[in-house]
DNA sequence: TCGCACATGTAACGTGTTACATGATTCA
DNA sequence: TGAATCATGTAACACGTTACATGTGCGA
């Protein structure tokens, strides 16, 4: 990560999860190993040097704790700058690209989306109920290549793939709705 | 990668698409950027190396075509070694691991059934719904660790989730099903 | 005293991304 | 003449994976 670009996806994980609550490194470790956010990694062969990438940046900071523990642990949260790195990417815009290639980053994105106001989610599920809409349909242009003469396994998979993508826009509006209903 | 270690999934990705049909590097390029199968990768810079190390691995031989075209390219076709990887990739068994992080690997895998028997693709498909089963059972396992008075928003996230696996273990069994009537 | 949970890291390696380089031919 | 398409690559860079290293304190 060079100063200026993005954190990458385990980087914006971990601001995430330091945003909702403090943690040491090895908090952090347990966390991806035993729960679902694990899927966006693993091991201390990534998360320590990441976090060592957040510090640099100063995008986070951490205090060593040695009150009550085996060993002391340094625990980290984010920094004012963090923060706003964090809601910015929170509230950025969907991409055709982001939808495509990079579906996971965004439900984890919206998994942290109790960090910004509701309006901004509410944008955010109608963006991506909208950009996955569309690229059903591109899909679905592209189904045609596949002739009814050749074996289907390549069809099937494809399809598997537009399945994909209707559940995440039908996902999205019930869960819209849901916050429409909460409101009123 | 090594000798002796497995290929990467861009590797497989035109392992498989070689074994379909023989293809140039600028042929598979123009695939990945113009149909889905581009979600796996892109771009020279990944493409190129590949072909060279599956070929330095001779899992792929390459010969030069000057007939017709502009300029002579280089059209690769897999060896009986690569053939034989590529198979036994097909056919090996699903793991946790491979549904937990790489379902989109398992999807590819499918596409390429076409290589192997009816009976490899029906024990994929049931092994791959009785693994995605699993996984959903495990979730909502998990599910129970977000209380009510938190913020929904990683709930919410978590379910898109569930949704998906249950998304793939539908596909599957309908595709399932599609085979055996096939069959009668 | 053996191993496990706590706690933090480092090093080697390979790979993908991005951007750039090259050179021929066709078409406006 | 210049742009687009065909066709193949290379170089820098950062990141994740895997495996290893280190040390404490607690319980069997």
């Amino acid at each position: 990560m060079q100063r200026g670009t993005d954190p990458t996806t385990l980087e914006f994980a971990i601001l995430g999860l330091l945003a909702l609550a403090p943690h040491s490194g090895y908090d952090l470790l347990q966390i991806f190993e035993t729960t679902a956010i694990g899927n966006y990694s693993s091991s201390p062969g990534a998360i320590y040097p990441a976090l060592g990438r957040l510090e640099k940046r100063a995008l986070i900071e951490g205090v060593v704790d040695d009150s009550h523990a085996l060993r002391p642990k340094k625990v980290f949260r984010p920094t004012p700058d963090g923060k706003k790195v964090l809601r910015r990417w929170l509230r950025a815009r969907i991409t055709e690209n982001d939808v495509q290639r990079h579906l996971d980053e965004l439900l984890l994105r919206f998994a942290f989306h109790s960090l910004v106001d509701k309006q901004a989610s509410r944008d955010f599920l109608n963006d991506l109920a909208r950009a996955t809409d569309e690229y059903v349909a591109k899909l679905r242009e592209q189904r045609k290549i596949f002739s009814d003469d050749e074996p289907p396994h390549g069809r099937m998979a494809f399809e598997f793939g537009i399945e994909r993508y209707r559940a995440c826009a039908r996902w999205a509006r019930r869960t819209l709705r849901h916050f429409e209903e909460e409101a009123s």
